[in-house]
DNA sequence: CCACGGATGAAACTTACTTTCACGAGCCGC
DNA sequence: GCGGCTCGTGAAAGTAAGTTTCATCCGTGG
């Protein structure tokens, strides 16, 4: 099979079912289908046979097999099999839980609360099953050894984008962030060789983030994307691709869970970064918290 | 499909490998060569092909299926997934996880991965556990019939409150967040009753963020504080007070969990007011979204 | 309006699984 | 010792499952 040229995760060692969903939205319409219910019900689908699951999610036995291929098994029995053990490894408890799924129209505070609490906790701890150490090492080594980072991001991504430029500030590593995509555009035609551009996107067909990263790339810097869809175009303008696993249902709920997942991405490049010169960081950590002191009353401590 | 009428294994409850070495003896030679086989490889015999298996025997396809009758499967498919479901349950992950603790000095990224997830799951569920939905429901209640609504936040909590702002605009609330001191108090000493103002701050301390909160107290609003300390000085300037509960880690400053605990609360608070009005709410997501729509490449699909 | 490319299912095809059947070894009873 | 019997066995036939091919359909951009 082809091999893609750029490092990404193309294990899946966290968990199929999460890598599936990760991959959902890159899929065709009728593949989705079958997604969706593989997704919903692993154990159920291993049971069934192709011919079986087809009828299920209303398509033919070719879609089935399209989508075994989509999703890196060589064919339906290895899928099947791959079901099997990861239905038997996760224990899930029979959850009332709503996973992945809408907030029910007559929900009171304290649904809400459970429902989102749940789908974000999962969507941090998928996330890190499926974050590929060694990619990540590689951009750590990238961002210690960049004469400048660049993070680029819209939207909700925007936030994240500032939060990471901010933490790398922090430590001492020269990072910024362009709210406007004119200015990400011209100062990213200044980037070269050994720096770094580093995209967000979450569904990872922002146009303007992937444009400043292509021109990033063009430039020479190493270019990053950090997005939850590992096919989605944003992936072909970078050198190393990170995923989150966030299941999100679509603009209905905004972006809550993935800006989480993303978020979490984020500390650990931070961390990875930050540990490669304990020392350094630390006096750097301790001086930026200096400087807000005299902008905190008391110490922080408490009193009522 | 004629069912056999002999009477078949009990559920065998243990475990199928169990049950299987269990019946070797009452197996016939060239099935008890299958079984050996599979007994001691169970995760290697399910990626085989009944074929293969039999030649791996040396025997034939048909004693493979007889012995999967022996042991009370339907057929070789059967087998295998239990064989496959087998195999994955009793390879135990190495659980070596770290708990709640410090990322040690030594610490590869898969151990910083593994810790940082931990710490910010945990920050979510115990922030969803010890949040007061009646608490929560009365800031809804107040945002709901808000005439205006501001949101500060300093440092890492400004993301916070940036992205709270940006969700309430995006479901039809009017509302502001301004980065800058100055700017935050001269719109808080606009505000009025009815209105309501949150101050975010993950100590508590922040004074720049309480100074603006009171004032916008002093001109008749509810004020709303989101912090970790439940007795610091920020509280002492809010109507309601929602907390959180980060217990962050070292890489102090580094504002990892806290973040997401707060971004968890705002994520409650939004869904809280946009199920007040559903219709609405939905309307307004999908005309912001459509809007963002001219800023996206393909579909959102793509092929390797 | 047409050419193009992707998505899709029908049908042809291949492989895997299951059943049937005949052979041969052991085991009586005559 | 020799039929008749049972049982284990694999070869081969048969069926079902999985895979590939291909014509059609649909939206997209020239």
């Amino acid at each position: 099979m082809a091999k893609s040229p750029k490092i990404s995760a193309s294990h899946e060692p966290g968990g199929l079912i999460v890598h599936i969903s990760g991959l959902l939205p890159s899929l065709s319409p009728a593949e989705q289908r079958v997604a969706r219910l593989v997704v919903s019900d692993p154990a159920d689908a291993a049971r069934r046979t192709i011919t079986d699951l087809a009828t299920a999610a209303e398509t033919s036995e070719a879609t089935v097999i399209r989508f075994c291929r989509s999703v890196g098994m060589d064919g339906y029995p290895q899928l099947r099999i791959r079901l099997a053990a990861e239905a038997a490894r996760r224990v899930e408890p029979p959850d009332a839980r709503v996973v992945g799924g809408d907030i029910p129209p007559g929900a009171d505070l304290a649904q809400i609360i459970a429902t989102i609490a749940f789908n974000d906790a999962r969507a941090v701890e998928e996330t890190a099953e499926q974050l590929d150490p060694a990619v990540c090492e590689r951009v750590v080594d990238a961002i210690v050894a960049a004469g400048r980072i660049e993070v680029y991001g819209a939207g909700a991504s925007g936030f994240v984008a500032s939060d990471f430029q901010q933490k790398l500030h922090r430590i001492g590593r020269t990072a910024f962030y362009f709210p406007d995509v004119h200015t990400a555009l011209t100062s990213a035609a200044l980037l070269g060789k050994g720096d770094v551009a580093v995209g967000i996107s979450h569904t990872g067909t922002t146009s303007d983030v992937i444009e400043v990263l292509e021109q990033a790339r063009a430039r020479g810097a190493s270019t990053v994307a950090l997005t939850n869809s590992p096919r989605s175009p944003i992936t072909e303008v970078a050198d190393f691709v990170l995923t989150t696993a966030a299941r999100e249902t679509t603009y209905r709920s905004g972006a809550m869970a993935s800006r989480l997942a993303q978020l979490t991405v984020v500390d650990v490049l931070f961390v990875g970064v930050a540990a490669r010169n304990r020392a350094r960081a630390r006096k750097a950590l301790e001086a930026t918290a200096e400087a807000v002191q005299s902008h905190r009353v008391g110490s922080g401590r408490r009193r009522a």
